[in-house]
DNA sequence: ATTATTTATGTAACTGGTTACGTAAATATA
DNA sequence: TATATTTACGTAACCAGTTACATAAATAAT
């Protein structure tokens, strides 16, 4: 059976490469049939310059889409069979500017009826496609430039591995976790504050007595993130986000957004007016995570942690 | 603006590149993102070890379309890294049978995601397409597999240059272009003889008067080929189509076809039967035209000429 | 049984590109 | 005006494949 029938789709590259490469190969024969001495690799160069009377060697990288050191080696081949001159550019001595020889431009004019018969021959064999492979490149082209396929992996990556993830409610028997995975990240960046020993060695008295909620995510059944929603005695934030904490292990399964979400919409099933947390810029992810989950920052508030360098608020009633 | 939208079609080939290109430069960071101890040039043979037992170097080299020396360096490289086992055939020295490795077998599993997300990813850019890229794919191998693409060209180009050419009947002003391009493939190949310096050097005489016609080919107003439909004096074979002569550098251009087509549309106006010809089995391209006319192979026909080894006809009428 | 041919494989050299790096000219900045 | 930065381009080294060639084992032919 061949090959990428039973692969399947995950090798469009190759499988597009591997059609490529019949065609350019195909490309080939037919220049020495109609007996053009123009190499099938130099015709992009080849190209640009017949539209144009000439041309810097960045230039034709730029728009042919190869590197300049590549331009730059057809060039000097193409000048040594006599198809195009090279000068130095009087205004700007940097510049190798490129222009077809009179041998180049009479070899266009011989090309001419080539380019006619290779774009129709592939014409009609588009034609008899129900699939149109040249706006199919064009499609995809668009789609890739709109959205990369490695983020579209990604995206299929977080949906998949979020049905694995259970978030549930803080039990007894998560304190030691609770306490290890928020201990872990504190100590790698920051040093333990009075506030952090106060949450964590005593979560159940300290913040779900006090009206607040601790979230647990369970990635395949194993406890592998924390995050607490804690009561705030503030007339306007009802609740801080806080002591978010995934293991280093689980990092990219977008376990820290679930438990943003569920902390989220518990408040929101309180009816809670805003949520309100703390952080550190050095923490990227986190920032990145808190902006995603929708907050915005704030200044000027009066925080117990040293750590605090940035607050920020979610606002879920106008 | 963007070179291929300037190229056209032609450039097919190097688009396609381009495109196979972007996707498998980012099939590289998505195996980086899924931390698969895994290079994406490893994949292919990966693949068919992960599918079977065991398999040899050429083996695999079919069926994922390399050449063996690339499989070669591939294993040995997956060899060093651990991820595969290279074993000598104990019934055949030659042969080295390779497998995965425990490693490369846990890779197996590992990869498993990837292959699920990548799948995923593909199929539903897929979906938003209108021309499906894939499927595309497909209808264009089949249809290379069918025709080649240069077959399609030369097509093309048969097409084209066949407007250029008219046919038209002998006046005495060809006379001499008549002899010259005949005698010009005759003494290349054999030796002039009685019956051609009869039929060229008097034309008129002995073909035209004698119930003849001699077609010339003119190509952009220049006369390049030339051929006879000479009366024969049979019970079966009205015309014997002789003297096809087409200027060297005029070949390729499909003249000698349609000279043909001339001479047997002029034979079937005349209610002609059946044509009869003569000629020499080292004239491929010669052989090869009258079978597309439709001419077939006959034995045992008294002739004239030395240099005639095959004798052909066509049957216009049953 | 010997010899010729075919097959499986590895090595070397080539191909058409790339990235990395260095240099000189042009331009921006202090 | 001196210095730093950017730009244009060439050279070198690399990359993932290829073709060309050599060798040894297996198979076919004599």
């Amino acid at each position: 059976m061949d090959f990428f029938e039973q692969v399947g789709k995950k090798a469009l590259g190759s499988r597009l490469r591997r059609l490529s490469e019949s065609i350019t190969e195909e490309a080939g024969e037919i220049y020495r049939l109609y007996d053009i001495g123009l190499q099938p690799k130099w015709f992009p160069v080849f190209y640009v310059l017949s539209q144009s009377q000439e041309k810097a060697i960045t230039t034709i990288a730029e728009e042919i889409g190869h590197s300049h050191p590549s331009v730059s080696k057809l060039v000097t081949e193409m000048s040594r069979n006599g198809l195009v001159i090279e000068k130095k550019d009087r205004s700007d001595g940097r510049r190798n500017v490129i222009s077809l020889s009179k041998k180049g431009r009479e070899v266009a004019v011989k090309i001419e009826p080539l380019y006619i018969d290779v774009n129709n021959a592939i014409e009609q064999a588009l034609a008899q496609t129900r699939n149109d492979l040249w706006k199919a490149i064009d499609e995809w082209e668009f789609l890739l430039k709109q959205k990369s396929l490695l983020r579209r992996v990604e995206e299929q990556n977080k949906q998949r591995e979020a049905q694995y993830v259970t978030i549930i409610d803080y039990t007894p028997k998560y304190r030691k976790l609770f306490k290890q995975l928020n201990e872990e990240w504190i100590t790698k960046y920051f040093k333990m504050e009075e506030a952090d020993h106060k949450a964590l060695d005593h979560p159940q008295k300290n913040i779900i007595d006090k009206g607040g909620y601790i979230f647990i995510a369970l990635y395949k059944d194993e406890p592998l993130g924390v995050c607490a929603l804690m009561k705030m005695n503030d007339p306007y934030y009802d609740f801080e986000l806080a002591k978010m904490a995934v293991s280093p292990k689980a990092q990219g399964k977008n376990i820290g957004w679930l438990l943003g979400q569920a902390a989220i919409n518990r408040a929101k099933t309180l009816g809670a007016k805003n949520i309100y947390l703390e952080s550190n810029t050095i923490l990227k992810p986190a920032i990145n995570l808190y902006h995603k989950l929708g907050f915005k920052k704030v200044a000027g508030h009066p925080t117990p942690y040293e750590r605090s360098n940035i607050q920020m608020e979610l606002i879920l009633q106008l």
